[in-house]
DNA sequence: TATTTTAGTATGGCATCGATACTAAAGTCT
DNA sequence: AGACTTTAGTATCGATGCCATACTAAAATA
């Protein structure tokens, strides 16, 4: 009974902000692109990663990409590594537009919470994620932080930290440890930190 | 910084569960009407309550309510008191398609969580839409619990107890208190105006 | 080398949405 | 009462975004 009231608020909430249609100057389609691209690491910053993130075709994401690129929003580059990829970065223009996105009230309206009870909220929010990524078999695309790929070298002699990607073999930087990954894989069996009563 | 993941993370959310497209047997906005008359309350359920809710047009709304009827599983009926007025109902055969309602993964994914942690999600879920909705300027459409209108006539001599609404000057009925209403005014900023529209 | 898979793109058709215009019923003036 | 304004609901049209399909080119696999 509850929990239907919490699910009918979570969609509806994010159909207020980001909703249908054009919303500001860019259509929600667009906002979503543009805000992927922003939180996506290096090796997820392609078309048809974000075509699997938003859950559409690579057709779809190609057609939001072209417009956002022929708007002067996002750059495109040829991979050297693999010739049929292509790397998309947002361009200098596209920080202004981005502080204009609806997203934004749902952004403050989550500032607002105090610290403990947002650090809570977000637990839970990760929490259904997965469960509804496990149920629907769509990846769940999370960050370095419990991916069963992510190596903490520990903080050892000469001072600073390393961290890699094991499925990758790639030294990864502080920075990176927050973007979004293609490659993300839960590992809820060595990791018991605080989603051990969720896991069966 | 958290604050946008959060934020990232109620869009998405509400995007792979009842996304875009068709869903199932039906689209997302014929989901989204059924959802809404399936949980507003009997001053609620009109086509123009509907648009106000869900941020849309009038005449949007009423193609998707039209397509309901058509398929048969909404029923809508004049109003005896307001002749331009409609009200709609979920027919018989609309309560099994309700139950194939996408979302409903959102809605087994918060009755995962713990009841206490689930509370105080919800808690927080209500504080960021009435942010929200103050910011954007629209309406809210809360229930009665927390509503300006909300009149509790206590539970007195006859043993079963009295609640009221004070705008429309009607009695409710206990299941009536967890429904949607297009009326529903916050009482946190301003006292109740009751004073003036009971003696009415 | 031949075949298959993958990355990305173009295109056509369809559905949905918003804007606009319309009818009819209620409310609001003097 | 009569003229007006507002409100509820609907029809229609044009624009747009999305999916399905078909295509090219590069990489992987055999």
């Amino acid at each position: 009974m509850d929990s239907r009231v919490i699910a009918e608020l979570i969609v509806h909430l994010g159909r207020v902000s980001s909703g249908d249609g054009v919303v500001g100057e860019l259509t929600s389609g667009q906002w979503a692109v543009l805000r992927y691209f922003a939180r996506a690491n290096r090796f997820s910053r392609t078309p048809s990663a974000f075509a699997a993130f938003h859950g559409t075709t690579r057709g779809t994401a190609s057609q939001a990409i072209k417009s956002l690129v022929a708007l002067g929003l996002l750059k495109q580059t040829r991979s050297e590594a693999d010739g049929r990829s292509v790397r998309l970065d947002l361009t200098d223009n596209a920080s202004a537009i981005v502080a204009g996105d609806p997203i934004e009230v749902l952004v403050r309206a989550a500032d607002a919470l105090p610290p403990g009870i947002r650090n809570d909220f977000s637990r839970s929010l990760h929490r259904m994620l997965g469960r509804v990524a496990s149920e629907t078999g769509k990846p769940a695309f999370g960050t370095c932080e419990g991916c069963a790929h992510f190596q903490d070298g520990g903080c050892c002699q000469d001072g600073s930290p390393t961290y890699t990607c094991g499925l990758l073999n790639e030294p990864l930087v502080q920075q990176e440890l927050n973007e979004l990954c293609i490659n993300f894989r839960s590992d809820r069996a060595t990791r018991p930190p605080l989603s051990g009563i969720g896991a069966a």
